[in-house]
DNA sequence: GAAGATTGACTCTTCAATCTTA
DNA sequence: TAAGATTGAAGAGTCAATCTTC
């Protein structure tokens, strides 16, 4: 969470390691540590400025999106969940807080007793239709412009490698990422 | 936060927009989208893991390795801040958390009777040294073992550009950030 | 039993307010 | 007044347990 995830020289000599571990040489640690930094730095500058002006969380940003792009304004508790890759406790604890703030209600779901319909409100479409526009600004001024097209392709190449690693071994998977099939939300 | 701080069509026509803003094209989603998704996969799975093996957060981990690195095992609490960008209140939390561990311990500090030291137990040490190398093997496990050099270097390129851009207009800034001047840590 | 979803407890992060010393 | 640091309250995320319905 920090920029620190550390990979650097730690025990110098003190106690007999096992393995002698590999630490980062120099080029690891300009990508690893840069990747760190700048989603941080970025989303630091991007949520801040999003609660300022549009007295929205991410969260908030997220799950609207989301909800307005849907067919009727309205999806499962489940689909959203798996859209975000988000957990479902997580997704629960959001919810309750949004509709508490009356951005989203949750109904009852005819084929499915189990089952809750989240449904954006019209509070919360005008939330979103007003904050989009100002966040998508905030992406470029500090994220987009700043690279040039190979720039751009080279990132996603990044992104696509590594995210297809993750997906071949489910090592330690939290759920939701079990059910991606590689879509994107955006 | 979650993978969808999303920049996409939201508003059809419903309302008159100002400006009509720019969404996303295909390339610039692909490369924003795709830096989420890799940095929140990724990292939920080294943060999983790491507190499941070695019983330390993110947080935990940073602070014991930057303590652990530095000259006498302890730092000025507004140093270890400034060095990991965080917070002020976010360090102060963190370190009441540890110190209620036996991770780490504060000290007054002799030479400015505002400040104080913070310093790494023995106990500290012995969680970091165990912790570090897998964590390592962690980091090159999920990403750097999937990326070529070339690869790497590119996202260096990548993070570099973008930094050097946020450091330039420091709007937004939260204030750790200011005082950055390019170090790195880990 | 498994899937869809909620809850409670605990950890973590941020913000604003505060306190003390330089 | 500014710098170094702490505190309290509220929002956010994770985990384990639970409940209902399939």
């Amino acid at each position: 969470m920090d920029h620190v995830s550390s990979t650097h020289d730690v025990s110098p000599a003190t106690t007999a390691v096992p393995a002698a571990p590999r630490w980062l040489d120099e080029r690891e640690q300009a990508a690893w540590r840069g990747m760190l930094q700048m989603y941080q730095q970025v989303m630091a500058r991007l949520n801040r400025n999003l609660v300022v002006e549009s007295g929205l969380s991410e969260g908030d940003y997220a799950i609207l999106v989301s909800l307005s792009e849907a067919p009727e304004g309205h999806l499962r508790a489940f689909e959203l969940a798996r859209w975000l890759l988000w957990e479902k406790s997580r997704l629960s604890h959001q919810l309750t807080r949004m509709e508490r703030r009356g951005l989203v209600r949750r109904e009852e779901c005819p084929s499915d007793a189990r089952g809750a319909f989240v449904v954006i409100t019209e509070a919360g479409r005008t939330a979103i239709e007003a904050a989009a526009p100002r966040h998508v600004e905030d992406v470029r001024h500090w994220f987009l412009d700043a690279l040039s097209p190979q720039q751009l392709d080279a990132l996603s190449d990044v992104a696509t490698t590594v995210l297809s690693r993750l997906e071949a071994d489910g090592d330690g998977c939290p759920e939701a990422l079990a059910a991606c099939t590689g879509e994107e939300q955006d």
